[in-house]
DNA sequence: TTAAATTAGAGTAAAATAGTCCTATATAAA
DNA sequence: TTTATATAGGACTATTTTACTCTAATTTAA
């Protein structure tokens, strides 16, 4: 599988979050989505690192969108919720038989086909995911 | 990833099994390759089930195409010697926290995006992706 | 008949995924 | 200024998937 429930759920959290004016706490998105709520935490610190979500800490404090929906990638979403680059497959991260890293027969392939992915998803925003 | 090593081992040696008129044994290609024999041969097995390669048992075996590569997509070569669908993201073998699986605020995305994914496989061929 | 080859199934090791837990830090409100 | 509420971060654990391995059976050309 491409993704993992890490994108799932940030995608999920993000859909609840525009639909609150104000900051909403990791622990009602948990309770909402019926998901773990440290698991979801680190995910949105992702978020946030990643300047997709602004945090308050305290009380009333929570998360927030940085920016508008239609400044927002689903690209940029899915790699900061995985916390690494959602990839077709990684020639690199394994020995590859042939040695010379993107050089063999089918990494062509694999580099048009990674390319195909990442346009469809920079080409997607967070407003034009959840109007329709 | 979307790919795991068994779609990557079986393009390798599909690319390897055009280039012989005979049939060739796993041993060999697993040599060529520098991979491991018995799980090649799991692949290729898996590669013959789906009718994209006749194997020939006994001295002299092997395997062979079935097919003209301008016959077999990359789709059918994924799915075959993944043993599955290779999906975005799969909500069904999930609890979906929406427990209404298909109808979730992302699922519209995933199917679309799976959906743009299936069809660029289906519209490649083997003989495409080794003819550059 | 024998050596070479695929077939099939069960079992195992390593890696990635999906969490949990605990402590620290920040902050709004009482 | 204290307290309750919230995020931040790191280390740890459990589960699942991936990537094999091994053994035994079957087929077949020479």
């Amino acid at each position: 599988m491409l993704l993992t429930r890490a994108s799932e759920y940030a995608l999920l959290s993000l859909d609840l979050i525009i639909k609150n004016d104000k900051p909403v706490g990791s622990e009602q998105l948990a309770k909402e989505l019926n998901i773990s709520k440290s698991f979801l935490a680190k995910i949105l610190q992702n978020l946030t690192r990643a300047n997709i979500l602004v945090s308050r800490r305290g009380s009333q404090g929570g998360y927030g969108l940085n920016k508008e929906p239609e400044n927002i990638t689903i690209y940029d979403i899915i790699n900061a919720a995985e916390g690494k680059r959602a990839t077709v497959f990684d020639c690199i991260s394994h020995d590859c038989p042939n040695g010379a890293i993107g050089v063999c027969s089918i990494s062509p392939f694999l580099a048009r086909f990674q390319f195909k992915i990442d346009n469809y998803l920079k080409n997607i925003t967070l407003k034009e995911l959840f109007d329709e």
